[in-house]
DNA sequence: AGTTATACCTCTAGGC
DNA sequence: TGCCTAGA
DNA sequence: GTATAAC
């Protein structure tokens, strides 16, 4: 399936010998974002259609009246949620959960049985027609009040954003935790977009290992964690995320990012940096993959 | 407070 | 070839 | 991916 033998300007994709989900994060969301913007922005809805009641959604009954009509007035991304926001005061709040995205579904489209929703948004001869599919029903579509959205605990729980907090910020937000970083680097209420994937890659970055409790990191490698996060994220967002066998952007384009991953999904491949194996162990119910070598720091 | 396990759901690579 | 499970 | 319950 995947890659490129002997091409060494493509080291990191023919290492990955399993399919792996997306796992949308910060700069995979911000892509479906962009995308969502290019299409729909300004556009009415047509129709909005429920399939599957079952999945996750706010409404399911009403779903299609209090949507149709209504117009994009603005679409933003808060850590991993979306938010289209529509006229009227209605948001259409979503989360992609593991394995949510959009996809383009005109007329000729056939909806596949994991599409969940099926919209079409107008102006003038202009027509979008979107599909919201998610095969694991992690993510959810749910249409809420938009002054509301502030008092929702989701959203209103959630830290601040890796892209714009200040380095003192956060080097506070993190030094003086007994956490161990990894988890905290997980946890949407310390900082809002960061998964799996750019946790494990920001930690190996900077030289940290998974497990370092959180105070036990001097300043200035919380400095330089900091400065690589926003790097990271904007390189990631700037190649349309990190696609393995999945699509990030709304009508299906891959993004790039996967060719710059270092650690995450290449256990026992050797580490780019000194050459012993990549270790994947669980950490916190969650797979961390890092090298011993160059992340000595804990 | 912080940690860990468990549940939610479907699919696929890879082992046997 | 197909069945089964770990892990996404 | 996240929320929730349980040490």
């Amino acid at each position: 399936m995947r890659a490129k033998r002997g091409n060494p300007n493509r080291f990191i994709t023919q290492t990955h010998s399993r399919k792996e989900a997306p796992l949308p994060e910060l700069p995979e969301v911000e892509t479906v974002a962009r995308g969502l913007r290019e299409r729909i922005l300004g556009k009415k809805i047509r129709s909005a259609k429920l399939r599957s009641p079952k999945h996750k959604t706010e409404n399911p009954r009403n779903f299609s009246s209090l949507l149709t009509g209504k117009t994009v007035t603005d679409i933003e991304r808060r850590g991993k949620h979306l938010l289209v926001h529509l006229s009227e005061n209605k948001t259409l709040w979503c989360h992609l959960g593991m394995t949510g995205r959009f996809v383009e579904a005109d007329s000729a489209y056939k909806l596949d049985k994991h599409d969940h929703a099926h919209f079409v948004f107008a102006k003038g001869k202009s027509y979008t027609a979107l599909a919201f599919r998610d095969v694991r029903k992690f993510g959810h579509l749910r249409l809420v009040h938009t002054d509301e959205l502030s008092t929702l605990p989701e959203i209103a729980s959630l830290g601040p954003e890796p892209l714009t907090i200040s380095s003192q910020d956060f080097v506070a937000l993190f030094s003086a935790r007994k956490r161990v970083i990894k988890p905290a680097l997980l946890d949407q209420h310390i900082l809002a977009g960061i998964g799996n994937i750019y946790a494990d890659e920001t930690l190996h970055a900077a030289g940290i290992h998974p497990q370092t409790r959180c105070m036990d990191i001097d300043k200035t490698t919380l400095q330089a964690l900091h400065k690589i996060i926003q790097k990271t994220l904007k390189k990631a967002i700037s190649s349309m995320g990190t696609t393995v066998d999945n699509y990030s952007g709304v009508n299906g384009e891959p993004g790039k990012f996967q060719s710059y991953l270092k650690v995450y999904g290449r256990e026992g491949q050797p580490c780019h940096k000194c050459g012993a194996p990549i270790i994947r162990e669980v950490i916190a119910g969650r797979s961390a993959h890092y090298c011993e070598i160059c992340q000595s720091i804990r």
